[in-house]
RNA sequence: GGUCCGGUAGUUCAGCUGGUUAGAACGCCUGCCUGUCACGCAGGAGGUCGCGAGUUCGAAUCUCGUCCGGAUCGCCA
């Protein structure tokens, strides 16, 4: 029978001073001075110093017998600490409570890492004990973070008339975007449902029955393999309007931002965002979801050494491709040693051939490949990176679009190395006109590169059929700091430009009618123009948070190899269970499975 | 799936070119200590050096294989 508590370990404070209080909590630290003992009470709304003294001998005994991550509750009364004793880190680090009663709900094994935070622990233990892992106060504060979020996106779109509808979990497998996971049909065999990528087919069926603004925060699912910033289920907040453009898209998206920011956290956001196109994100950063809170903005030097004597730089030119760098200021004075290393990294990590510098000195200016241009040219390209004494000009030459992207990456290495990201600022950017296709090698066809619902520009509508990799599409993306955190577009909302897009990217009509023949026939019943946004919830939050991982924010995430280490999932299921479902194994997937039974079988027997 | 890095005490790590009894810090246990808050002091327990084979008089250390983990690329409409 638990005590009832009258406070929580972070309520309390100099105004409750002789207050008779309970509480309940977790024994964070003890320091036992011998004829008196502190502890400090843990749980999630904070921490508070409770202290057993002498006088009362059993009660004192009882106190030593304490240890670690005991669960117990407390009867006693709030003193005032005197002046050189308050813990100015502490929110309750004015008082303590002098404890008269003690019960001990539930004594516990030293856990197998320590409860605090800077805790240098491989993650796949704190995988194993997640339950102790977010008693650490950092992910206790991950969590709650989260969960004020939900309440304030909610209110948001509540207030907003915006309607929140649940969506199947159990759908349709689709083609296109990314692996499945798929869920078998007992009562229907052989059939298999496919867990949403994403709610999108049916959000726009929501838009076709009138639910004009609509959004959800909802689990999506995508069987590919994970990073630190990426899980296989993982949520969005989903939404989607009817009778709108691309403005009301950004506004309303802005809007939730700007509340959520403000809300749950203390940072500032200012509306509008900056808007940036595609083509403008690759050829100035190298990459659709620039960085903007540093500069090293790309320059293009491909006109002025396409006659050059460096063969590198006339025949990259000749055939197509571009000779670009960024100046680095204040590093014109970098060794030889460093920029050999760098160069290696550069070929390393991002797969250029070579890197180019020019450092720039009063004294004197050294090009890397000096000998084979002229000091004139040299002399444009400095004036064309804009750099001046004492700066590194970097260069790389290669084909388009590939060496933009490598260019990127090294933008973002010398970011990072030279610390010129300002981490205090949040830089929100709308990247726009986005090609609508791209040429897919291995399928020999081409391929949407959001999804086949996302409407052409209606300027480029008759560029459709002969010159379709050059249509731009009504897509956006949102990037905060350099990460994609969304992204959508206003879609096709006619039948016969949705049939016409399946047969550019030839899906043929057969194919494309079965698997999203309802779609195509809820637009012949009257379907309003309309458009939206899928949020990347787990990274918005990551962001709020200031984790570096996506695990940090999710209560129970999935390992790199997509399994969960507290309770082994997935798991072997019983041979029952798949005959149920007209499911054999694969003979190979058979034997391993006897193996690894027989050998936890074992394991547990020894 | 490719490449790179790692696996040593409960945890995080050190342990060099092979050589006595494999160390440190934190944690844990015992004792002392009435104002600590990373309490302090004294003492103690704790190891199949991931697993298997090989080279060697001798392997945590070298070689090969294997398993596991991490980073990165592919992949992620």
């Amino acid at each position: 029978m638990a005590w009832k508590r009258t406070h929580t370990c972070g309520d309390l404070n100099i105004e409750h001073e002789g207050e008779e209080v309970v509480l309940n909590g977790w024994v964070d630290t003890r320091r036992d001075l011998g004829g008196v003992i502190f502890i400090d009470l843990r749980d999630r709304y904070g921490i508070t110093q409770i202290v057993f003294r002498e006088e009362d001998d059993e009660l004192h005994s009882r106190a030593e017998e304490l240890r670690r991550e005991y669960v117990v509750g407390v009867k006693g009364v709030v003193e005032a600490r005197s002046d050189e004793n308050v813990n100015p880190d502490l929110q309750t680090g004015e008082i303590d409570i002098n404890v008269s009663e003690l019960l001990v709900y539930s004594e516990a094994e030293t856990p197998p890492f320590e409860i605090k935070d800077d805790i240098g622990t491989s993650e796949d233990l704190r995988m194993k004990y997640r339950y102790l892992d977010l008693r650490r106060r950092a992910l206790t504060d991950n969590l709650m973070l989260r969960s004020r979020s939900y309440q304030s996106i909610r209110n948001y779109f509540h207030d907003l008339d915006f309607a929140e509808v649940e969506t199947p979990v159990l759908m349709r497998s689709t083609p296109e975007g990314a692996r499945d996971y798929l869920v078998p049909s007992r009562v229907n065999p052989g059939k298999f449902f496919a867990l949403p990528q994403s709610p999108q087919t049916y959000k726009q069926t929501l838009m076709a029955s009138g639910f004009d603004r609509y959004f959800q925060i909802v689990k999506c699912f995508r069987d590919e393999d994970l990073r630190a910033d990426r899980q296989p289920e993982f949520t969005q907040i989903d939404v989607e309007m009817s009778f709108i453009d691309e403005e009301d898209v950004f506004e309303m998206t802005e809007g939730l931002m700007k509340q959520l920011f403000e809300e749950v956290s203390d940072r500032e956001v200012s509306v509008p965002f900056d808007r940036m196109t595609y083509q403008e994100a690759l050829t100035t950063y190298g990459t659709d979801k620039p960085d903007t809170r540093f500069d090293l903005k790309f320059k293009n030097f491909s006109d002025l050494v396409a006659d050059s004597e460096f063969r590198i730089f006339s025949q990259t030119v000749e055939e197509g491709g571009a000779v670009i760098g960024f100046n680095l200021p204040g590093e014109g004075d970098m060794g030889r040693g460093e920029l050999d290393r760098l160069t290696e990294r550069v070929q390393e990590e991002t797969g250029a051939g070579g890197l180019i510098y020019i450092k720039v000195n009063e004294d004197e200016i050294k090009c890397s490949v000096g000998k084979f241009l002229t000091e004139e040219t040299i002399r444009q390209m400095i004036d064309q990176a804009g750099a001046e004494n004492g700066d590194l000009v970097l260069i790389l030459a290669g084909p388009t679009p590939t060496v933009y992207e490598q260019l990127g990456t090294l933008r973002l290495m010398m970011g990072n190395d030279y610390d010129l990201i300002d981490r205090d600022q949040d830089h929100f950017l709308w990247v726009t006109d986005f090609p609508l296709l791209e040429w897919d090698d291995d399928a020999g066809r081409y391929v949407s590169l959001h999804h086949p619902f996302t409407a052409p520009q209606t300027r480029d509508l008759d560029k459709l059929e002969n010159k379709p990799q050059e249509v731009l599409s009504r897509a956006y993306d949102l990037v905060l700091n350099g990460k994609e955190i969304g992204g959508g577009s206003i879609r096709i909302h006619q039948a016969d430009l949705q049939e016409k897009m399946f047969d550019v990217m030839d899906i043929d009509r057969g194919e494309a009618r079965d698997k999203f023949g309802f779609l195509m026939e809820a637009f012949r019943y009257g379907t309003p123009p309309h458009g939206g946004i899928a949020l990347g919830l787990d990274r918005i939050i990551m962001l709020l948070a200031g984790a570096d991982s996506l695990r940090d924010v999710i209560a129970f995430p999935k390992n790199k190899s997509a399994q969960s280490l507290m309770d082994n999932a997935p798991s072997y299921v019983e041979k029952d269970q798949l005959d149920e479902l007209h499911i054999d194994l694969k003979d190979w997937v058979e034997k391993q499975k006897k193996e690894e039974l027989a050998e936890s079988q074992q394991k547990s027997n020894s």
